[in-house]
DNA sequence: TAAATTCTGAAACGATTATTTCAGAAATAA
DNA sequence: TTATTTCTGAAATAATCGTTTCAGAATTTA
């Protein structure tokens, strides 16, 4: 009997999720999020929701896609350090890639501390990146490809902090020789 | 002949600063400002300017503090590699002690990528640091504390980005042991 | 075709934003 | 005291904020 919804959620989510990642949650306004989603306001609110249940939507669909490609490249690798090495230095030519940060670090930093539901949720999404990181980590170990008298959860939380680190850098001297050499010294001090 | 300033200045830049601090820029209201500062709104706008002007303050007070600082506890020290390590975990229990997150980073993630004046005045303090850094490397390797075979800006460049990771980790995880491990195996990696 | 339901666009909402204005109180120096 | 200047508080400004409302067009199933 009734009209259907016409438009792909997932699809504007991205599109949302776009401006969040250029402008950050506060600078971002309603009439940015129309616009860029190409939908009625309405209609946004209606099946959405406001502006925090979108941004949350959107950082959930920003970690999920990361995670599949992340997955996908780590399963190509029959050796776990061949795929570590793979996953620091790509993580490293992403941050030079783009010039717009980090929706994930500028969420942590801009909203975390005072949003207890992003805080959770960008946890939640932490916890699974770095268990699968130590995952790969401990299959290093095992194989021998790595020293193991450092503990895996450990390892992988110093990886992931250090792509924070990496983005900072980027962010203020736009200079990827200097990425590029921290992310192979970051690689030389992980397989000693 | 005429009526002289009431108040002073560097008292209510600090005041701006915490609140900068606790909720970032685009959070913080000029009402906020007010209130805090304690200080009338025409005198705020007559005296240090608007709210772009009032921040470019703030985070120059806030780096010059604590530059002062880092030279004084390095002073402290006779050997470059132990002031290194005091430093470092210093750092460490700092990032652990205050719930609210860091000024710098925040800004650095939140407005530093759109807004070119905040980026070159956090660049210009970024480099400050970094060289000071660098030198105290140099020292502890000159003094043979330390391996030479790396180039002592790059391992500033490599501590400096640390602190960031950490602070992101600390505010997801709000975990003091991880980032005192963390700080730890930094300092093990960087004297071999 | 007719009834049912949803989408759409625009307008309206009240609250808050950063900033400016201005009359008068306060303090200074002659 | 008086003239001069600045500080002060409150009000006004115009723009924008996130959100809600609502009449009507569009689409669907019966």
């Amino acid at each position: 009997m009734a009209r259907c919804v016409e438009f792909n959620e997932v699809e504007k989510i991205e599109k949302a999720m776009n401006v969040f990642w250029e402008k950050g949650y506060n600078a971002t306004s309603m009439q940015d999020l129309v616009d860029a989603m190409q939908i009625n306001r309405s209609s946004l609110y209606n099946t959405i929701g406001d502006k925090h249940q979108l941004f949350m939507k959107c950082i959930r669909n920003y970690f999920d896609n990361a995670m599949l490609e992340l997955k996908e490249k780590v399963a190509q690798h029959e050796s776990a350090k061949e795929a570590l090495i793979k996953l620091i230095s790509d993580k490293a030519d992403w941050i030079v890639s783009c010039d717009k940060g980090c929706l994930g670090m500028k969420t942590i930093f801009e909203i975390a501390p005072d949003d207890c539901e992003v805080r959770n949720q960008m946890n939640k999404n932490n916890d699974v990146f770095i268990d699968f990181l130590a995952i790969t980590v401990q299959k290093a170990m095992d194989d021998g490809e790595m020293d193991d008298t450092e503990d895996a959860a450990l390892m992988a939380e110093y990886i992931a902090t250090s792509f924070t680190g990496w983005k900072q850098s980027y962010i203020l001297h736009q200079n990827p020789i200097k990425i590029k050499k921290m992310s192979e010294f970051l690689i030389k001090n992980i397989f000693k």
